[in-house]
DNA sequence: TATACACTGTCGCCAATTTGACAATTTCAT
DNA sequence: ATGAAATTGTCAAATTGGCGACAGTGTATA
């Protein structure tokens, strides 16, 4: 695939299409491609820091394991999220634990490379300091939902998050479908998946969502983002 | 106060104290006082940013009110504390409350001035990453203890945070009070009074905390801290 | 197409927690 | 000093949610 094709399909990243055209190229030029097999870990939680990642293909879990030896689960990133900048600036190791859900494809850029694009590029930090500030709001919004909210109301904002992501003010007259399965659901809101599927049906039966063998469609965002403040 | 004597003050940051000396001199020169008696209001969630502050003298509390208005404290700020960074760089609203627990100094760098001394030192920006990074990362810790640990490790946790702050490696022989009352911790910990009085029940019976009227005493902070990994 | 595996739906039991109630104690303001 | 308000301590009833169990259904693969 040339830098060019490649450029052009990473733009679906928000983040990314933001940067300097230039920046853009210079960046994919450095990256080096990468496959993981389904299940295969891409590092631990406190690994040193390697690179900054670009998920092209598959689909990546992010979690750690509490003391319980219990799964939570962060998020799940999909095809275009650029992820794993943290440890690169602070030089501290990784935050999370990170899998493949799938058989995945990456772009990494190794952390020599990024300091050095970063010099070159000065003009870049204001691009980074943007995808942090992202960062720290989504966990401060996650923050608030396993702090204050009912199990329904940590569910119905869990399952606006990977239906619309962070976007706020988006196109809301199509229904939208996510592939998660209720024990995935389970683990993100710390749940058993029996409450899950007992809170789902509610929703069901409300109209508000649709729900097939490993999928569920969002039929009414509006009343689900009601419930987020339950 | 001369610009000198705040600015080695303000070393007590270990954040500012990594900044180059004219950026400190020059930042603390764009500073203007200000002054908040206890009670009041610095900034409410969603309010648009105003600046960049430093707590100088007092304690603030950052919290933010769920919808049953029921209020959730993040953290306190402690003296030589910079916080607001966040809404400067994304441009978007606060996402906390900010309240005065006690009367308060603090430092304001207005919002033009700051993005003029970010125009002047964009060496600075990397200074800005580290502070986000420490953030995330706190947040990603707040979220591990109320998603993984019991109601007695989130109690426990919460003692050590407003008893030492989020300083790790501190002097631990003296005993530390804090004035909370059973009520105040129940709302930090999204339980019930009964329940955090039945907690601090057992934690006083095992000599681990003293407590009276509205105020709790750290006896072993040791046995605290093991208790953290429940 | 047969078989294994993953996912959903549903039960009942059990432990933990919330809720409401009430009394006792401490602090604060008048 | 005295009454009001805040805080603590405790109890029992009601609720919530976790967990094990098991059947039924969808999907993949050999």
């Amino acid at each position: 695939m040339s830098t060019n094709d490649r450029v052009d399909f990473l733009r679906q990243s928000s983040w990314f299409a933001q940067l300097p055209d230039k920046v853009m190229s210079n960046l994919v030029k450095l990256c080096r491609l990468k496959q993981l097999s389904k299940g295969q870990r891409l590092h631990a939680k406190n690994d040193p820091a390697d690179g900054f990642y670009c998920l092209l293909k598959g689909k990546i879990r992010v979690s750690n394991v509490n003391s319980d030896g219990k799964e939570m689960v962060l998020t799940w990133l999909s095809e275009g999220s650029w992820f794993g900048e943290i440890s690169l600036f602070d030089g501290l190791p990784r935050t999370h634990d990170a899998h493949a859900e799938q058989n995945c494809e990456l772009l990494m850029v190794p952390i020599a490379a990024f300091h050095q694009l970063l010099d070159e590029h000065p003009e870049i930090y204001p691009h980074f300091m943007r995808l942090l500030c992202q960062r720290v709001r989504t966990t401060f919004s996650l923050l608030d939902e396993t702090g204050g909210l009912s199990l329904q109301g940590q569910l119905a904002k869990r399952l606006l998050l990977l239906a619309y992501g962070l976007e706020k003010n988006e196109d809301k007259q199509h229904s939208t479908s996510i592939n998660v399965s209720q024990e995935a659901l389970a683990h993100m809101i710390n749940s058993s998946r029996q409450t899950v599927n007992r809170l789902l049906g509610e929703l069901k039966t409300e109209g508000i969502i649709q729900s097939e063998y490993g999928q569920i469609t969002v039929l009414d965002r509006d009343r689900l983002e009601k419930l987020c403040a339950m």
